[in-house]
DNA sequence: TTCGAAATGTAGCCAGGGCTTTATTCCGTG
DNA sequence: CACGGAATAAAGCCCTGGCTACATTTCGAA
């Protein structure tokens, strides 16, 4: 087949086409911190519940090893949301905990939201846990004035 | 702090702890599958377009290098998703064209549910893209009858 | 007070998914 | 029909985020 004028070509394919890239860079970008934000959210958890996080405790949590807790708990530290020192427990910085209200707020408003068009509320927890990375604050915006106009 | 039994421990809070470790394998898992799914879903429309699917226009559409669409394109081959030849075209086997037709109507559910509940066009389909990987077939389903229900 | 178990940290490995650079192959054109 | 540019492949690098194995520190209990 020639490169030039295929047949199937209509213009708002080549739109959609041409958009692509951006899209899934966009959605590259969003999975990075995507890590970052569950982690700090869980800190915060532990802290409100045990006063402070262990990473013992941050790697039973997110199902993985205490070297990969270690790794996330350094790439805070790196990205200045969490501080801590040798052998000791893990805290928020500012940031971090304002990091980690936000992350709190709009994982509830996508479970609510998905409760409401009927995903049942156990799916919903675990589904939100993936899609929550991914919602724009445009999107969640328009989640919560859909759950005001509802309820 | 003593590591048994701290005040702010209720019940429901405990359940939840108990229960993340799943849901993030669960959600760490989504995300591998994740690019997999783009790439079969963008050599469907290539090949729908062009009758065949060229690393370059993979790459292109996916913006990334074409080494990146070519390595992507051997874990394709790997997981019997995808066939080709030294220097021809990239095809779909039949379970990867199955899994683009799925994929392609999984994309359609979420971006007409977001726009159902408010969310621009626009915004609907750059967040879709990150969002559906993480939808379960029970959410799709609920999605499903919601716009049913709503028109 | 000492000692051993548990928690934390460190090192090194693997696979995935990006990248650039360099070598091949293909194919239209002169 | 030979050649040169474009497409593809191959090699090698980086970072992330998992893992195991091993070293170090802490801290409660004997």
């Amino acid at each position: 087949m020639p490169p030039d004028a295929p047949p199937t070509c209509d213009p708002q394919t080549d739109l959609t086409a041409d958009a692509q890239p951006d899209r899934f860079q966009r959605a590259r970008e969003a999975q990075a911190v995507a890590l970052l934000e569950d982690y700090v959210e869980m800190i915060g958890d532990l802290i409100a519940e045990h006063g402070e996080a262990r990473v013992a405790d941050i790697a039973q949590r997110m199902g993985v090893a205490h070297p990969t807790a270690t790794k996330a708990v350094s790439r805070l530290k790196r990205e200045g949301l969490a501080v801590s020192r040798p052998y000791r427990g893990v805290f928020l910085t500012e940031d971090g905990a304002a990091l980690a209200d936000r992350v709190r707020q709009r994982h509830r408003v996508v479970v609510d939201l998905l409760v409401a068009v009927g995903v049942p509320r156990e799916t919903a927890e675990l589904d939100a846990e993936g899609i929550e990375h991914h919602v724009s604050d445009a999107t969640l915006h328009a989640f919560e004035g859909f759950l005001d106009a509802k309820g």
